[in-house]
RNA sequence: GGGCCGUUAGCUCAGUUGGAAGAGCACCGGACUUUUAAUCCGGGUGUCACAGGUUCGAUCCCUGUACGGCCCA
């Protein structure tokens, strides 16, 4: 049936259902429900097969998933938030106008207040025998098919309604999502880490090597560009004396979509005070572990692969790992020239003016990333690539940095925070020429925060780690849609 | 950005070497007092994504577009 006829022919039952019943589902404000579904199913597991807690009244209410109407007694399977169970609707035990009432006005996908009393069927199902109940809502549009549920894509995303309705374990998918980050900030909170916002629309869009959103701020007339990262903000507040902050939110990247990027996604972001990478190296760990935890184990498998999240995680270096995996030893090339034949060989693509410290990055990409299945810390990135770090002071061509690879994917990056404004406004310079030879995602130069660490920037550790990718993992969600409840879409076009 | 695949009923999917459409569920009408993919009887409800082209004839072949998916950069 055409959705068109049907909407046409439901809205026509309710204009019946109110002209002969005098009654408007949609008038209800309220239903006092006393019991869950997983409560009657826990409380009541005891009885037998046709037995019946006929002093135990239960006051719940659900959407109808399924409906068997019989002459005189009828099965309902009804379904709330997190469980679902059977209604028995008799004739002799409701009365013969509210049964007549129920097959002539209820549908599936209808959402039902219910009275009544827990029974178990002959057949051994656990059920609900009512005795009243108000049609609460209407269903005016059909649920989608009941056994293989909705599969497509497209509907999914869009109506995610739909697909939450449809496919409870996408409601579990989302709710492991609100443990998990629960769980990070119990673990932050508990270490003395105080939560704060910091702006979303701002004038300069730091932090992170991306193109921003832009977006028009009228009363002032200016731009302001969609936050790309916290981390500068983050870092001005403990110039102004917090020790220790945390954020969690969305940033916005002007960046293509794929199975592990959407435009606006989820940051955790952590600065500690007086800490270095070591130190934020250990609290990745007990965020990761809390966060597998709480999502239910510590050893999972994601997508098929069996994954050990129990620290320590194994810790190695960029230049050790290009070296294991491609034969590529910094420390023995002489030149960028050489570096770029090295890499040329290997058959990647460069543009030419790579200095060797770029095309580590670009081997380590190539040939490391994709076997970094356990977790692995990856540590000591080039300073060039790592404009906001503090220089290794054993080899200022290398910054201390981390970052947390699971299934070779980044999943957190960390460093000891750069707090030498004159080391700062250098590199602003040298991410500013990149910007002018063309690299749209070179950090922009922000004034204001050099002269904040012109203030005083106590040695800190700072922590960045994807929400969405930690919850993939945990969730084996293949899509980082799958784990986003609204993602980006393409409006389609009517 | 490039390549490949998909788009048929509300949902899940068949199908036509080109003669113009099908199933199950859902839905509508009827029967039925323990069903659970209830059953039985009757009913097909469609711009075959969209726009062109080829053809006597296109859902099918060709081109383009839209949206989605996967792979690559």
């Amino acid at each position: 049936m055409p959705e068109d006829e049907i909407l046409r022919q439901r809205t026509e039952k309710l204009a019946r259902l109110k002209a002969e019943e005098g009654y408007d589902p949609f008038l209800h404000e309220k239903w006092d429900v006393k019991h869950s579904v997983e409560y009657v199913k826990k409380t009541f597991d005891h009885l037998g097969p046709d037995e019946k807690a006929e002093d135990a009244k239960i006051v719940t209410a659900g959407r109808l998933m399924t409906l068997r109407k019989h002459g005189k007694a009828s099965f309902a399977d009804m379904a709330d938030e997190k469980d679902q169970i059977q209604l028995y609707f008799q004739v002799d035990s409701l009365g013969e106008k509210s049964y007549d009432f129920f097959k002539k006005w209820v549908d599936t996908g209808d959402i039902l207040g219910v009275i009544g009393h827990p029974f178990r069927t002959r057949r051994g199902e656990l059920s609900i025998l009512v005795t009243g109940f108000e049609l609460l809502a209407k269903a005016m549009r059909p649920l989608p098919e009941k056994w293989h549920g909705l599969k497509d894509t497209e509907i999914r995303y869009r109506q995610r309604y739909v697909d939450l309705i449809a496919n409870p374990e996408v409601r579990e998918t989302f709710r492991k999502r609100a443990r998990i980050i629960s769980a990070l900030r119990e673990v932050l909170e508990s270490e003395g880490t105080v939560e704060v916002e910091t702006p979303i629309l701002s004038p300069v869009a730091g932090g992170a090597n991306a193109r921003p959103f832009v977006t028009h701020h009228n009363a002032l007339d200016i731009d302001l560009y969609l936050r790309i990262a916290t981390e500068l903000y983050l870092k001005r507040l403990i110039v102004g004396m917090f020790g220790r902050v945390y954020e969690i939110g969305k940033n916005f990247r002007n960046e293509g979509i794929d199975i592990m990027h959407n435009p606006e996604f989820t940051a955790l972001e952590v600065y500690w005070a007086y800490a270095d990478y070591k130190d934020i190296m250990d609290l990745t760990e007990r965020l990761i572990v809390a966060a597998a935890d709480a999502a239910g184990s510590r050893k999972i498998v994601y997508q098929g692969t069996e994954l050990n999240l129990e620290p320590p995680f194994r810790r190695a270096s960029m230049v050790e790992l290009v070296r294991e995996k491609c034969g590529f030893d910094l420390h023995e090339t002489g030149s960028d020239e050489e570096a770029r034949r090295f890499a040329k060989n290997k058959g990647v693509e460069l543009k030419g003016d790579e200095t060797r410290f770029m095309v580590l990055v670009e081997l380590f990409e190539a040939f490391v990333e994709d076997t970094l299945i356990q977790p692995t810390f990856v540590l000591g990135h080039p300073t060039e690539v790592s404009p906001l770090a503090k220089k290794d002071p054993g080899d200022p061509n290398f910054t201390n940095r981390f970052e947390l690879f699971i299934y070779g994917n980044e999943v957190a990056n960390a460093f000891s925070e750069l707090n030498d404004p004159f080391d700062q406004r250098e590199r602003f310079i040298q991410q500013a020429k990149r910007k002018e030879a063309g690299d749209e995602e070179a950090h922009v130069f922000d004034e204001d925060y050099v002269s904040a660490l012109e203030y005083g920037l106590p040695p800190t550790g700072g922590l960045g780690v994807g929400i969405d990718r930690l919850t993939m993992f945990l969730t084996n969600s293949r899509s980082i849609r799958d784990v986003i409840l609204f993602p980006t879409m393409r409006p389609k076009k009517s």
